[in-house]
DNA sequence: TCAAAAGTGTTAACTTTACACCCATGG
DNA sequence: CCATGGGTGTAAAGTTAACACTTTTGA
């Protein structure tokens, strides 16, 4: 039994040096066959954010991921057959080969697919603004939430966590200051281990220390 | 006609050197006769944000104040009628000694009263947790939204400036060092008036230039 | 041996922090 | 004339920004 509530998902990973949104081509009117964030109903008896794992779940066989909340949309003409409230909630998944073939379970849409998020077709609803939105605040949230962490590998080149940063802040930056910056926050492990399977020079390889992450920013506010 | 979820304002105001918080004192079950954050049902025609303009009318008498969108609390057991979604926004208000009596015109509170924030009695339903997400997302977007021009009245001192920053990080700050990186912003118009009414020397006033305050925020991230 | 990306240091500009006294005013 | 808050500068420490070349590796 549903709710007379959505919950509406901006899915996020990074692939081929760019940040990709996991979008739903709609099966169902209105705004049938146009592509649309991943979302549907709460149940009734569903924690939202239960109702958000399983979005996650049956559109990209993915469990276990960071997510967070991102702005409701409640305007009276948002959906044409009257108000209909979302929750927006972002989630940050670590994408890797294996896992960018989507498998939608559901009949409500037809496929899933990736797309890179600065150049995604035209969406339904008011879901534009709510990708916008949650760009912008991932900007922000960068700055003292593990963001680009989220989005690689356990264990990832410091080239790698650049180019992350790079595009979330959608500008480039200098190599050096990048990771002198990141090497003296001291939340990075070194390990003893290099990347593999690359035709040069293979990079160290880093993994983040969550605790001396949230330890280093749980405080940090202007002045 | 309602429909079927609420809104709850943290109204926040600023006076005699402190932050407070405007509560209701419930009149209706569940929870009748604890404190809480104004809030109603969204009637089914209304804007979200019409709704909050409407409580904060019927708590304060005031119009057009600056608002912004919290965070959304859909728990199954946060009501203990079911689910009821709530979307919590705060709103500033400039709380002078004309406004501080308040007038609830509703039947379903007996009174409102304003509170510091740092010293509020027990809360209805999950309205801690709200007023709690409330203070630490103020104080990350004090830095780069003009929060704490919206509490003070257009013309203000700089020792009053000081006293919003310093009731939002709830911390103590230099004052020369507060001074000058003010100053230096450039969104700051320097009156030639100075205070009246007070008995010891009238500290010069000032106005923000909001133009020139959201040019100076609106790229300021990270790197 | 070449192509590709890894890795590395210094300097100048700017920002932040710490800190204490005299001044102007009204009562 | 005194109590109260207004107003002001400097130096040291820390952070950011700009900038280019050598090294390692596998194919």
């Amino acid at each position: 039994m549903y709710s007379n509530f959505t919950v509406d998902c901006v899915i996020l990973g990074f692939h081929e040096g760019e940040l990709k949104v996991l979008l739903a081509e709609r099966n169902e009117y209105p705004f049938k066959d146009w592509w649309a964030l991943p979302g549907f109903f709460v149940d009734n008896d569903e924690e939202m954010e239960d109702a958000v794992k399983r979005i996650l779940y049956e559109n990209t066989g993915l469990k276990d991921v960071f997510m967070d909340q991102l702005h409701s949309f409640a305007g009276l003409k948002r959906h044409p057959k009257g108000r209909i409230l979302t929750v927006a909630y972002y989630a940050l998944v670590q994408l890797d080969n294996t896992k960018l073939k989507t498998k939608p379970v559901t009949n409500y849409m037809k496929q899933a697919k990736w797309f890179p998020v600065r150049n995604v077709p035209e969406l339904a609803f008011d879901h534009k603004q709510i990708l916008d939105l949650c760009l912008e605040r991932l900007q922000r949230r960068l700055a003292y939430k593990p963001i680009a962490f989220e989005l690689l590998p356990e264990k990832f080149t410091l080239t790698q966590l650049q180019l992350v940063y790079e595009g979330i802040l959608n500008k480039t930056l200098d190599k050096r200051n990048f990771r002198k910056k990141m090497q003296n926050y001291g939340f990075l492990k070194e390990l003893d281990e290099v990347q593999t399977g690359v035709a040069y020079r293979a990079a160290r390889l880093y993994k983040l220390d969550k605790r001396k992450f949230l330890k280093h920013f749980q405080n940090t506010v202007a002045f």
